[in-house]
DNA sequence: CGACAGGTGCTTGTATACAAGCACTGCACG
DNA sequence: CGTGCAGTGCTTGTATACAAGCACCTGTCG
C-alpha cells in the first residue's frame, strides 16, 4: 500500500509519535512543541514538523498556526464516524469470506486466539493482538489492504477503548467474543458471525459515555475550542 | 473533520496539487521535482514538500529518497480496495437511513440530480455534482463526515473512473443511476435503493480492465518497478 | 574497441535562519 | 485603582544552505 520509506528519520519519528499518541503515552490535549520535541528527539525541526502534518491529516494531532500544536482530544463524533466505518466494512468483509479461506491465516487466528486467553496478558498486548486478529479476519476475504484504511481512520476510537480499558481491566471479555466470532467464520455459520461481531464491536462503544463522565478534558466538547496560554501552554 | 486551518500556503497547494492529480492534469507517472514545482508556484521548497509528503501518505504519489517524486500509477488493487471501501460504507449508510430524512438535504440532493441531468454538461462538473450527492446521501444517515475517509481512499479509484469517462463520455448513464437511487430512498424503497446503489457503484468499476487494455502505461505493474532516469526522469 | 573510474547534475533529507503572529507581563498614564 | 500599550518570549510558517545519494556522461587506460 504505502511507499518503500526507506528508512528516514521522519519515517521513524512519525511512527513513534502516533503509537504515544495512540497509547496515550501522550494524553489528548497535551501540548507538542516542535523545539522540545526535536531537542528530545536529537533531530532539528524539519522531521518533526513533517511528522506532526502527517499526524494532523491523521486526526491524532491538531496544529494551531503560530500558536502551537496540541494531541487532539477525543471526539465523540469521531468515535462514532470510526464505529460506523469499521462495522460497515468488517461487517462486509463477513459476507465477503470464500468458503475455502486460506488456511495459514485460520492457523495464525487460531495461534491468536491462544496469547489472547493467556492469563496475565498486559493491555498493551492485547490490543496488538486485538488488531492482528481483526486484520487477519479480513485478509481471510482477500481485503486485508482495507484494513490499512480503517486502522488509520479509527485513532480517536483506539484511545476511547484505551481509556474503557484503563480503568476496567477486563480484555477477557473481548477475547472470548473474538473466539465466537472465529468459531462461527470457521463454521460457515455467517448469519452467527455476522451477530458476534456487530455485538462485540458495539461493547466497546456503549463504554464511551461512562468514560467521558470520568475524565471529561479528555474529550472535545462541542465547541471547538481554541487553545490558551497560562503560563504555560495548555488546552483547556 | 480536520480542523480550521487557516490559509497557509501548504494547504493551497496540497488541494491544488491533489486537484491535479485526481484530474490527472498530472498523469500517473509523471515526474514531481520540489523545486520545479517551487519555482511555477513561487514558493520554496518547503510548502511543496509538505504538500507532496501528504500526498504520498494519500497514496497518490510516490517518494523515491534520493531519487525523485512521481505521481502513482494507478494500482487496480487499490481501486479494487476503495470500490470495497465505499460499497461497504454506502449501502451501510443507506441501512441506516432515518424514517424522517432531513428535508433540506431531500432538496439539496433533488437539485443535484436535475444539474446533472442538464445537457453538455463538462466532464469535471459532473464529477463534483457526483461526489456531493453520494456525500449528501451519507449526510441523510447522519454519516456525512464518514465521506471524507471514503474520499480520501478513493483516490486510485477516482482516477480510473476518469480514464474511463474520458474515452467513453456517457455521464448520463450514471446519472439515471442516481436518480433510480434517490427516488428508491425518498420512496422508502430500502432494497431497491441497495439494489440500485450496488449496480452503480460496480458499473465503473467493471469498466477498469478494458482502459486497461487501452492505456497500460498508467497503471501499476505486479512488480514494484522503481523509476530510472534516461535523460530526463522518467518512470517506466 | 571495451571497461572502469571519476565528474557532474540532478534528486530528496536534514539543519538552520529568518519572518509573522499570538498571548501574557509589566510598566506608564489617566 | 483601572486601562492601555509596548515588550518579551514563545509558537508555527517559510526560505535557504548544506548533506547524502543515485545515475548518467565522459575521459582515460588497458
Amino acid at each position: 500500500m504505502a511507499q518503500t520509506n526507506r528508512r528516514t528519520s521522519r519515517r521513524s519519528i512519525y511512527l513513534k509519535l502516533r503509537q504515544m499518541v495512540l497509547t496515550l503515552e501522550l494524553p489528548p490535549g497535551a501540548a507538542l512543541s516542535e523545539n522540545e520535541l526535536a531537542a528530545s528527539l536529537g533531530v532539528s525541526r524539519t522531521p518533526v514538523r513533517e511528522s506532526l502534518i502527517l499526524l494532523a491529516q491523521d486526526g491524532l494531532v491538531q496544529i494551531f498556526p503560530k500558536i502551537g500544536s496540541f494531541v487532539s482530544r477525543v471526539d465523540p463524533a469521531q468515535v462514532a464516524d470510526a464505529q460506523f466505518l469499521r462495522e460497515a466494512v468488517e461487517l462486509a468483509s463477513l459476507d465477503a469470506l470464500p468458503s475455502d479461506p486460506d488456511h495459514s491465516v485460520i492457523t495464525e487466528l487460531r495461534d491468536n486466539l491462544a496469547r489472547q486467553q493467556r492469563p496475565g496478558l498486559g493491555l498493551e498486548e492485547f490490543f496488538e493482538l486485538d488488531e492482528a486478529f481483526h486484520q487477519g479476519l479480513m485478509r481471510l476475504s482477500g481485503h486485508g489492504n482495507v484494513w490499512t484504511t480503517v486502522a488509520a481512520a479509527k485513532g480517536h476510537l483506539d484511545r476511547a477503548r484505551r481509556l474503557g480499558l484503563h480503568e476496567n481491566v477486563s480484555p477477557a471479555v473481548f477475547a472470548d467474543q473474538h473466539r465466537e466470532i472465529f468459531d462461527a467464520v470457521v463454521g460457515g455459520d455467517l448469519a452467527s458471525a455476522r451477530t458476534a461481531m456487530r455485538t462485540h464491536l458495539r461493547a466497546v462503544f456503549s463504554d464511551i459515555e461512562r468514560i467521558r463522565a470520568h475524565s471529561p478534558e479528555l474529550f472535545a466538547t462541542g465547541s471547538s475550542s481554541v487553545p490558551v496560554r497560562r503560563n504555560v501552554v495548555v488546552w483547556e
